[in-house]
RNA sequence: CGGGGCGUGGCUCAGCCUGGUAGAGCGCCUGGUUCGGGACCAGGAGGCCGGAGGUUCGAAUCCUCUCGCCCCGACCA
C-alpha cells in the first residue's frame, strides 16, 4: 500500500490523557482514537493488527480441532437467568429492553449461550468431544475503565467451549488449550508468564492464566527465574526470608509498657527490635459472620485468597473498632493473641517454631515479650501470608521476584456449573442421562496488541513482532522528487509484493526526517531506506528494533528481508 | 461510590488569581525555496473558551448547577 493516500494519523506530541505507555503510543501512532471512557475506534494501523492476531488464533485453536463461530452479543435475559448470572453479574453487564420491555443484556462471556447449544443439540456421547469458540465483541460495565486499551468497557475476545464426557475428556480438551495458547502468545512475539491461578470459590477447578509483565499491569506474579515457578501472588507460596534477628531465651510472657507505640514499625522502632521479632495481630469477620485473629510475623502481610480457603468464606472484612474493644478489651494496636478465647486464632507458618516475641498485650499501651506459638497460646499453622519479593523459593531456595502483569489468556476447568444448572445432558453408551463437563478459555484480542506495546516501545515509538505488526516492511523514499529512488521504491515494492511481504510503500512528499519519525513510531519491525545511495545501487535495510543497518544491493534487499522475517 | 485533577482552533498548552470582548507552538491550506532524523520564508483558514443558569455596564476569567475525560482508591465473572 502507498502511505500517501492511506490514514494514519500520527502525533507529533504526546497526547495529555494518556500515562500507561501502551495507550499513550497507540494514540500518537495513530492505531486507536477513543470515543468515550474504556470506548476505542479502531483506525487502519489497529485493525490491521488485529487481523493479524485473529488469524494465529484461528489457526492455532482450528489445529486443537475448534470450530469457529459467531454468537450474538444481544442476549436475552431468561438465559442468564437459569445460570443464575443475571443477578450474579451485578452492576458488570449492560442491560436493556426491547420495545416490549423484554430484558436484554449484551454479552459479557457466552458460557450460557454455548450451553443454550449445546443442550439443544448434542444428544449422544459419540457426538462428544467439542470445541466450539468464537471471536466476538465482549462488554462490560467496567466501573473504572482505565490505562486505553487495557481495561475496557467492549473489546475482542477469542472465547472457546469444551464439551467432554468425562474428566479425562476435559483434562485433554485443557491440556491442548494450554499447547494452543502457548503456540499464539509465542507467534505473537509475546514474552509471557504461566501461572496457576486462584480457582475462586466455585471449587476445586483448576485454572491457568497467561501474563505478561508490564508496568501498566494490574495482576502481581510471583516467578522463580531460575527454576521457572510462577503463581498468582494470591495462590503463591514461598519460604519467607529468615528473621532478622534470633529469638532470644525466656520462659513466660512478661508485659512491658509501650506508651503511644501501635504500629508494627512503631513497636519494632520503641523496643529496638526487627519487624520479623514481632507477632502481626488482625482482626477478621467473615462473610457468614465468624470472627478470627489472624497472626502473621510483623513484616508480612495477610493474603485475603489464602485465609478465605483456610476458614472456607468467600469474603471477609477487616473488624470494628467497637468489636474488637469488646472481644479483647483493647484497641488495634495492643492487640495480641495470649489468653484469646472469644474467636479462633489462626497462624501463620511463618511462626511455626519461633520463641519468645513481641505481641500486644490486649491492654493498650502494652505489649508481651516471650510470646511463643504453642506453649503461649494454641497455634493452628496455616499459609495465610503474601509473598513478598526477597522471598525465595520453598523447594530450592532460589530468589523470587514479584512481578506486575497483564493477563492476556486465561483457561479453566468448569466442571459441570453450566451443564447442572442448563441441563445439559447426553446419553452414555449405556444409555444413562450423564452431565456434560465443560471447559472455558479466553483470550483478549485488544490485550495482546498492548502488551506488545508495553513490552516493545522505547523513545521513538514502539517495534512491534513481525508477525502482529500492521506492516512488515516499510520502504523509506528519501526525496520524492528524484525520479531513480522513486523507481527503486517502485521496483522494491514490487519485488516485495511478489515475495508476499506486507510492504508499505512511503510515498509521502515529505522530508526523510519526518518519515524516518513516522516509521520508528508506528513501529514496522523492517525499514528499507531509498536515499542517494541508489546511485551505486545500494540502499539500506534497518531492523526496528536494534536500530542495526545493513547496505544491500537492490537486487538483493528484499530477499535480505524476506529471510530475516522467515527466520 | 469516595478522593484528586482537567475541559480554551485538529494536537500540546498559555490567558483565569486581579472581569474589558481570545493567544502561542505544532498541524492544516496557497505560493516559493529546500530534501538523510519531525526544514525555511511569505500569505491564509480555523475557536459562540464543554453545557445551562446567575452576578455584572461587561464573563474564558467570579458564583451555582450540570455533563464529559484522566488519575488514585473501592470493585474486577
Amino acid at each position: 500500500m502507498y502511505w500517501s493516500k492511506l490514514f494514519i494519523p500520527t502525533l507529533r506530541e504526546d497526547p495529555a490523557d494518556a500515562e500507561v505507555a501502551s495507550h499513550r503510543l497507540l494514540l500518537r501512532a495513530g492505531y486507536i482514537r477513543q470515543l468515550s471512557a474504556g470506548i476505542y475506534n479502531y483506525l487502519f494501523l489497529a485493525q490491521r493488527s488485529i487481523l493479524k492476531i485473529t488469524q494465529i488464533v484461528r489457526e492455532e485453536m482450528d489445529a486443537i480441532g475448534g470450530q469457529e463461530m459467531l454468537l450474538p452479543a444481544l442476549n436475552p435475559a431468561e438465559v442468564w437467568k437459569e445460570s443464575g448470572r443475571w443477578e450474579g453479574m451485578g452492576q458488570n453487564m449492560f442491560r436493556l429492553k426491547d420495545r416490549w420491555g423484554h430484558d436484554l443484556c449484551l454479552g459479557m462471556t457466552h458460557e450460557e449461550i454455548m450451553t443454550y447449544i449445546a443442550r439443544g443439540e448434542l444428544r449422544s456421547y459419540k457426538q462428544l468431544p467439542q470445541i466450539w469458540y468464537q471471536i466476538q465483541t465482549k462488554f462490560r460495565d467496567e466501573p473504572r475503565p482505565k490505562s486505553g486499551l487495557l481495561r475496557v468497557r467492549q473489546f475482542i475476545m477469542k472465547d472457546a467451549y469444551s464439551f467432554d464426557l468425562a474428566p479425562e475428556g476435559l483434562d485433554k480438551s485443557y491440556d491442548a488449550h494450554a499447547v494452543a495458547y502457548r503456540k499464539i502468545f509465542t507467534r505473537c512475539g509475546l514474552d509471557f508468564i504461566e501461572v496457576e491461578a486462584d480457582s475462586g470459590a466455585m471449587g476445586g477447578s483448576q485454572s491457568q492464566e497467561f501474563m505478561v509483565a508490564s508496568a501498566a499491569g494490574e495482576d502481581f506474579v510471583v516467578r522463580c527465574r531460575a527454576t521457572g515457578y510462577a503463581a498468582n501472588l494470591e495462590k503463591a507460596v514461598s519460604r519467607p526470608v529468615p528473621p532478622a534477628q534470633p529469638d532470644p531465651e525466656g520462659d513466660a510472657p512478661e508485659e512491658i509498657h509501650t506508651p503511644g507505640q501501635k504500629t508494627i514499625a512503631e513497636v519494632a522502632a520503641f523496643l529496638s527490635l526487627p519487624e520479623t521479632s514481632l507477632i502481626k495481630s488482625v482482626v477478621v469477620v467473615t462473610d457468614d459472620n465468624r470472627p478470627f485473629l489472624v497472626l502473621l510475623r510483623g513484616d508480612h502481610q495477610l493474603s485475603e485468597t489464602k485465609f478465605n480457603s483456610a476458614v472456607g468464606a468467600k469474603e471477609h472484612r477487616a473488624a470494628h473498632p467497637d468489636e474488637i474493644r469488646e472481644w479483647f478489651q483493647a484497641d488495634p494496636g495492643s492487640l495480641g493473641p495470649v489468653g484469646v478465647t472469644k474467636l479462633k486464632v489462626l497462624t501463620d507458618k511463618a511462626l511455626e517454631g519461633r520463641q519468645n516475641m513481641v505481641s500486644g498485650a490486649n491492654r493498650n499501651d502494652y505489649h508481651l515479650k516471650n510470646v511463643t506459638p504453642g506453649r503461649d497460646f494454641m497455634a493452628e499453622y496455616h499459609d495465610l501470608r503474601q509473598v513478598v519479593s526477597g522471598d525465595t523459593e520453598l523447594e530450592t531456595g532460589a530468589a523470587l521476584d514479584v512481578v506486575k502483569t497483564v493477563e492476556i489468556g486465561h483457561i479453566f476447568k468448569l466442571g459441570y456449573r453450566y451443564s447442572k444448572s442448563m441441563g445439559l445432558n447426553v446419553l452414555t453408551e449405556s444409555g444413562e442421562e450423564k452431565a456434560v463437563i465443560m471447559g472455558s478459555y479466553g483470550i483478549g484480542i485488544e490485550r495482546i496488541l498492548c502488551a506488545a506495546f508495553e513490552l516493545y516501545n522505547d523513545k521513538d515509538g514502539v517495534s512491534l513482532p513481525a508477525s502482529i505488526a500492521p506492516f512488515a516492511l516499510v520502504l523509506t523514499v528519501t526525496n520524492l522528487k528524484d525520479e531513480a529512488l522513486l523507481a527503486a521504491g517502485n521496483d522494491l515494492y514490487a519485488q516485495a509484493k511478489a515475495a508476499g511481504i506486507d510492504v508499505l510503500m512511503d510515498d509521502r512528499d515529505e522530508r526523510p526526517g519526518v518519515k524516518f519519525k513516522d516509521a520508528d513510531l508506528i513501529g514496522i519491525p523492517w525499514r528499507i531506506n531509498i536515499g542517494k545511495k541508489v546511485a551505486q545501487g545500494l540502499v539500506e535495510v534497518v531492523e526496528r528494533r536494534t536500530k542495526e543497518m545493513v547496505e544491500k544491493p537492490l537486487a538483493e534487499a528484499i530477499a535480505y528481508v524476506a529471510d530475516r522475517l522467515r527466520g
